[in-house]
DNA sequence: GGCCACGATGGCAGTGACTGACATCAGCCT
DNA sequence: AGGCTGATGTCAGTCACTGCCATCGTGGCC
């Protein structure tokens, strides 16, 4: 027998992420989370650095993924090509989760302070993502700027395919994007 | 006979900006800004909406600034090159004050909390211009991605321009940041 | 079988950011 | 003179977050 419940993370994530979403995120207290957990505010403490933290609790997945995909890029990939097929990469890992990627974002844009904490994340992916283009020997500061076009290329891309205002899948949008910058960027 | 000395707000900010350069921004709570501004915690509150917005209270103005760039840029100009030159523009404001950017730039780096505020303020900056090249007759995700695009260009050239490693004005900076991202986009 | 160290959780007190309600009072208007 | 206004002060309250110590099944060890 055990002592507690088992995945207590995993229910005070759970719990969170409906609680958002059904009185936003200003109006639950950390202490209505723990309860609808069966936990004390404590133990959520325990597991979340801050309030914030608990639906960004996948970011350093993600990081890691992409960044030991663009480690791993042919050499002969350009340093747009590397980072774009890297952000395609993540096709599979967010197409399974399409519906509860949705309630997600839509949790996160309704406020400000869930909207801040996802820009430090991307923010924080960005400048990995130029570490390890400067690892494939791309200088300053072309590997930060073209880390930053990746990141600019992703958000887009992902608000598109969230939208669904097309049913295409995301690496279908990440280059549809590509192209899009490259015509806007190449503009006299 | 005034019952107040003047210019609380800019005691305000001053003592904000000397305490958190002092002894860092989670070293530093309200109680002691508003104590050195001579005021009480309240006050602080009724003229910033929290603690970082005090660092922050200029955004709005270089958004004002950089709109008006934009919309009032020649037809002929493509989206990118109105952007650019917008962001050219902002050059004389801060080249008056390029310690005090220095200064704030340090604190602002030190700290997380910071460094998120700062990123949604450029994310609003960067929703403001995208909504400015719309207006401008630009369709989207054109409109979003040369923003974004531009705002990219900025930071680079910010940092670039704000750590002295040569000597040349803002707007060269931003010029060459355009180029590199030219290549760099243009990669196959 | 008994003992003990460990690890996840609870309980509790404390700090500090932020808010709402009400009080104060110099200067201005009439 | 008398009343109104706007900036400030005072105070109590909520809530995010932290440090410290207590609790107690579990698993290893003798």
């Amino acid at each position: 027998m055990a002592r507690w419940e088992p995945d207590s993370r995993g229910r005070l994530e759970r719990a969170a992420l409906e609680l958002y979403a059904e009185r936003g995120f200003e109006n639950t207290t950390v202490a209505d989370i723990a309860a609808r957990a069966g936990l004390t505010e404590r133990t959520f403490f325990r597991h979340f650095a801050d309030k914030r933290e608990v639906l960004f609790w996948g970011a350093a997945a993600l990081e890691e993924l992409l960044v030991s995909a663009v480690e791993t890029a042919p050499e002969s990939a350009s340093p747009i090509e590397a980072i774009t097929s890297a952000l395609e990469a993540t096709g599979p890992l967010f197409e399974e989760r399409r519906d509860s990627a949705q309630q997600r974002q839509l949790v996160i844009v309704a406020s400000r302070e869930l909207r801040e904490r996802e820009l430090i994340k991307l923010a924080s992916l960005a400048s990995a993502l130029a570490g390890a283009l400067r690892r494939r020997g791309v200088a300053e500061p072309a590997a930060t700027l073209t880390a930053e076009a990746g990141i600019a290329i992703f958000r887009v891309a992902f608000a598109r395919w969230l939208s669904g205002i097309d049913s295409r899948a995301l690496p279908q949008h990440i280059r549809e994007s590509l192209g899009e910058l490259q015509t806007v960027t190449a503009g006299r």
